[in-house]
DNA sequence: AGGACAGGTAAGTAAAACATACCTGAAAGA
DNA sequence: TCTTTCAGGTATGTTTTACTTACCTGTCCT
């Protein structure tokens, strides 16, 4: 468990956690920075001098999340074989994450994306890495044999990431219940499987 | 062809069509309130007599379109017999619907999602249609047996829109091209008959 | 003729995002 | 030990932006 170089000031702490507080009832666009100061217990002024603007805290308290879910993933796979069944645990894993944090989801399912920021953050930079990590074990399925060679890998992962975002989103927007052992069966059968009898 | 019963006023028209074009180049925050009446050629006060605020504009240009879209979606099907026929026409009409319009797709799939207020809007109503005519086609098709019944409706309905929608991100974000017909294709076959071989 | 009213404008307000100049204490060099 | 430096933090603007309000104008109905 090793530490990050250079742990972050205790102002910038407070601040990306204030956000993350106020994410949890309200949306990004709602929540002023006055009040991210006063929920941290800070002044506006430091806050610019640890962030761009507004969305980049939004950004950073993305990839602070991110990180340990990367981390996470790499852990879950380790020890496990074959094609399917590494993607299963992807897939568990992802909805594992998004049931259970639903700042995170949030945040990467509704407010990131519509910024031109965003795809220049180190956040987005994670984000491909566990594309990286889901396009390489398709690849790998389909050089074994697992899975058909007849689909484009990226039309997999595309079906993948949607169906896991999908069921989550409302989760994530309507704070409903998800159970992860439930959606990843499903989806996992479905994909595997199709919809045909 | 019926018409709107009221149609709209020229200077609502012109506010619509000018958020629109903005949307074509940047996202809507980056969007003024100044900007859309300086593009519309109408002052700022006349926006607030036609929408209750800049979201609002958004809702409305988002219904305005939808509502073409349904009307497209539900000829599309015209003729059409069987679950699995109708499924495959309602995916190549969402995609190809998304591939075409990359200002509809880019409201939907980055910029409405993340207010309380467009759930309570028309718009959303218009997207609820959608999602109704997908699960009753699914439910027939498990009825007459072209679809398996142990995966429920929800999630078939789930990786279906989410496989479109993911796939046209890119489109919508990077204003990638799309082959609708390859796009449709692909997501129909992967769930129709799953990714084994 | 004359009100009622839809369509539209001009000018202002409040608040939010962001900028700048300054303070303070600890610690490292000399 | 003195003092220079600098990270961490504050107080106080400024500018931009969403939104408001009071008003104007032509048209249509009776």
């Amino acid at each position: 468990m090793e530490q990050r170089e250079t742990p972050f000031p205790p102002g910038k702490r407070k601040i990306l956690k204030a956000l993350r507080h106020l994410l949890e009832e309200r949306n990004f666009a709602s929540i002023t920075i006055a009040e991210i100061a006063r929920t941290a217990g800070v002044t506006e002024g430091l806050i610019y001098k640890y962030f761009k603007d507004k969305r980049d805290i939004l950004h950073q308290v993305l990839s602070v999340h991110y990180e340990t879910f990367l981390a996470q993933i790499q852990r879950d796979l380790k020890g496990i074989d074959g094609a399917l069944n590494r993607l299963q645990k992807v897939i568990w894993s992802c909805i594992d994450r998004y049931a259970n944090h639903r700042v995170f989801a949030r945040i990467i399912l509704l407010e990131v994306r519509n910024s031109d920021d965003y795809f220049e953050s180190q956040a987005y930079q994670q984000v491909r890495v566990l594309n990286t990590i889901i396009m390489t074990i398709i690849e790998q399925g389909v050089s074994a044999g697992e899975i058909r060679r007849d689909i484009p890998a990226a039309y997999i992962r595309n079906t993948i990431f949607g169906a896991i975002e999908h069921s989550c989103m409302n989760r994530a927007i309507f704070n409903k219940a998800i159970s992860t052992d439930e959606a990843a069966r499903h989806i996992t059968d479905l994909i595997f499987n199709g919809i045909k009898p």
